[in-house]
DNA sequence: TTTTAGTTGTTATATCATAACAAAATCATA
DNA sequence: TATGATTTTGTTATGATATAACAACTAAAA
């Protein structure tokens, strides 16, 4: 982990920390904001950050179910709507699957690396790239709104020979 | 459209040239690959090119159905299978379409600029960001495989008033 | 020509996501 | 604390995207 921004949701220290701390900021946000982290919201985040990987909808509106919560698609929809719309926790577009954002304080984008193998996922944050990114659209009178930045092959887990590790 | 490397499939020109283009470059790689253009990866890929944008999969099976293709999905979808392995067509992960892939002769990624307001799609080509990336996961001891950038935001076109210009 | 590998046909189903409208909870303020 | 406005949640239905599994066919190789 170290002093880089990148956020390894498959490190080995008690992970309740972060979800504290996801939790912690969240709310502050949603007051800051003037929005209302509901039950199933809460709840939904906390689900989120206590699967070490991105979550599908169907799978965590499984959990919430199991929970008590209403089980039809549209509850928890809803619920990843708003926690993305508040940045909360991020899309990761080519696996249909939600994860929870890392710096949902601090403006910022959300890269990944996806590992093929494990299915683990780093968040990363480069604002190098993203200012590279944001010229290279202007000089094409492009106006950026939103990246989807995921990168896809080997965690050095996997890669070192423990297939799957940190499961 | 000029000298740089992107490729924008809004532009007015005789799209047939592109079309014709992207199919003599099919064959040839086909060919030195040992892989069969059949007729329906053939006309898939035609028709993927004659859309300026971005094709759904399922858009692209009722126009091989009215042609008189077998009408299930696992026929287009064994279809882009075969022209996204192939490196014809890319998928756009954050809109579940396909499009046809200006670069296929060339070792490259599929970098997107995505309109949010007339829906083309620009690809664009940056070695920059590319060896970046790299530097950057190779430094978590990740080792990069596929790479999905996908920017969204405003075309020239519509920023400067002429909302769904180019459709 | 027989085998083999690759491709396509067919049926069924899995997975991901939203529309539309009713009911309930919450909030603002009179 | 009523009242009305707003937001959230419940509910039913459906739309959109994608794959599994196995049979039939076809082209290429032996």
């Amino acid at each position: 982990m170290s002093k880089n921004t990148s956020q390894d949701h498959t490190h080995h220290h008690n992970h309740n920390v972060c979800i504290d701390s996801a939790l912690a900021t969240a709310e502050a946000l949603c007051i800051e904001q003037g929005q209302r982290l509901t039950k199933v919201r809460r709840r939904a985040l906390e689900l989120i950050w206590e699967s070490h990987r991105p979550l599908g909808a169907y799978q965590l509106l499984a959990k919430l179910a199991e929970e008590g919560f209403n089980s039809a698609p549209p509850t928890v929809y809803r619920a990843l709507d708003f926690l993305i719309n508040a940045g909360l926790i991020h899309k990761v577009e080519s696996m249909n699957a939600y994860l929870g954002c890392a710096h949902a304080d601090k403006e910022h984008k959300g890269y990944f690396l996806i590992c093929d193998d494990c299915h683990n996922v780093m968040e990363f944050d480069y604002q190098d790239i993203h200012a590279a990114l944001i010229a290279k659209a202007s000089k094409q009178g492009f106006e950026l709104r939103a990246e989807t930045i995921e990168l896809t092959g080997l965690c050095s887990s996997c890669k070192d020979g423990s297939a799957g590790a940190n499961v």
